[in-house]
DNA sequence: CCCTGTCATACCCGGTAGGTATCACTGAGG
DNA sequence: CCTCAGTGATACCTACCGGGTATGACAGGG
């Protein structure tokens, strides 16, 4: 009737995001008809046309917009399921599940926070234990949502907090990093401007899904890359405070007076009720 | 491999709150022998024991009490899915998709703040039409979920804000409703304290998913029926100010001095990215 | 000790998901 | 203008599996 199987949502995520059906199909590893009947009978059930096809190429309707964001939604919300599922298995002596909670944290993000709060919690009576998962730039929130993690530490404004439940654990200001013996390394304090545009450093571009936002800065996916060309006169970075830890004598940090304050938040999804994640909040907000 | 089925999802949360095979089967409308197969095939392909049979009574495991809580949150995201599709379906004419939003709000809610955006966004250039939904007790959260509804007007501390995005529209206090003749109603303030124990009126309980609350008071599901038990002095009512625009010359409306702020917001999806939805979010922060 | 309730097993059938072969149509290029 | 490459739809077949019925196995209560 109205259910929409897992497997439907699948080839339809498939063909709308590839908007091709022979592509589609060789990404489900399957031929290409019974995938094109198998969207015309979802269109059928539904009662909407979700693919305009021009015979010669593919495009969304308004409704398969609609569905291409839901459906990844409800995608992720099932999988999740799955993935918390066959981790929460074998757990199950009474008196104590023995919960391991996978904590999804940005590589460089604030080392000094991370280890107080993981030596705070296990010092915590019954604490659970907690797998720490190094995530890329800006996919802690993806990770939270297919379930690969349950609770992570977040970063606004870089990270959206949308859909989650968080608590703020840390404020702190950026600062700009640059090699050495610039020029501008020599002042005290910095302004967005003044590093957005050095006609000779230019700001890199962090990978983001595998895709790098445009611009004439050298490509980045990795912090060591990144100190490494800072260190070269190469390039110049904006960082939270923090990153101060990681410095080299090659690099010089400048506060930068008008960047907006990086707010470091621990979150999780909403409707989660695992007394383990309860207790690690109760002992992030006390830090 | 891990896709889980909806299918599987399905049948899975039937047992798991039946507690029973046969009942569950019953009312998934089948026989019950595919359902243990289907179920024993879950747990074979995730590796994990869902259910303890004691082969005279069923109960969740650990993992299994995670599937029916990430599982409901699954099926809601997946009908939530289906629905707004469905919902998006024909609005496909290019240049403005005439969309339309359900907007779910409790009954008893402030009438004037609902006026007044309705009002203020049908004055809006290009609006969407706006369909008003109305909900049970708490049951605006569930339909934002599952689809029902796209935007919901809630009302803290009762309504659970947790997954949604939301804006804060209006702060009120709360007053307690009393019978005109009653001592009490002679007061000019009252304390939560006051109403709660009053020997002869006993507060009411209101019906949250088809149950409800233990205690003396009268059994209550509707705003009229309680008007009537108050007019008779049989029982007296905690509300948001805003209920006096409902009130009948037989009740009388005394402030409580420490009754927790009613703080109403206008809540969606974190996920949304409608057009429409944001032009309504818009309006309503403007009021 | 039997009887009832309950879940599992055995077996069968029909629908349907998926594969292969092919058609229908479109647009580019010579 | 015709041809050919590319692409989605159709036709048809098969095998799997989801669902049904009948029955077994076992625990508890009278």
């Amino acid at each position: 009737m109205d259910t929409l199987e897992t497997r439907e949502l699948r080839y339809f995520m498939a063909v709308a995001e590839e908007l091709h059906f022979g592509r589609a199909a060789e990404r489900l590893g399957m031929a290409q008809p019974p995938l094109s009947r198998a969207i015309q009978q979802l269109e059928r059930r539904l009662g909407v046309s979700l693919l305009k096809r021009n015979r010669r190429s593919v495009s969304l309707t308004g409704a398969g917009e609609v569905l291409l964001h839901e459906g990844r939604a409800a995608l992720d919300a099932t999988t999740a399921a799955a993935r918390r599922t066959r981790r929460a298995g074998g757990a199950d002596s009474p008196g104590g599940p023995r919960n391991r909670l996978v904590l999804a944290v940005k590589a460089a993000a604030s080392h000094e926070l991370l280890q107080k709060l993981l030596d705070a919690y296990a010092a915590e009576p019954d604490a659970a234990e907690i797998e720490v998962l190094p995530s890329g730039t800006c996919e802690q929130e993806e990770m939270l949502r297919d379930g690969r993690a349950d609770v992570a530490l977040m970063h606004a404004p870089f990270n959206s907090l949308a859909g989650f439940d968080s608590e703020e654990l840390m404020t702190e200001g950026q600062i700009a990093i640059l090699p050495a013996g610039h020029p501008l390394a020599a002042h005290k304090t910095l302004s967005l401007a003044d590093v957005s545009d050095i006609p000779d450093l230019p700001l890199a571009r962090w990978a983001r899904h595998g895709t790098y936002p445009p611009g004439p800065g050298p490509e980045i996916h990795d912090q060591t890359q990144l100190a490494q060309l800072i260190a070269l006169g190469r390039t110049v970075a904006v960082f939270p405070d923090s990153a101060r830890a990681w410095l080299w004598a090659e690099h010089t940090a400048v506060p930068l007076t008008d960047a907006p304050p990086v707010v470091t938040h621990i979150a999780w999804p909403a409707h989660s009720r695992s007394l383990a994640l309860a207790g690690l909040i109760r002992t992030a907000t006390r830090l």
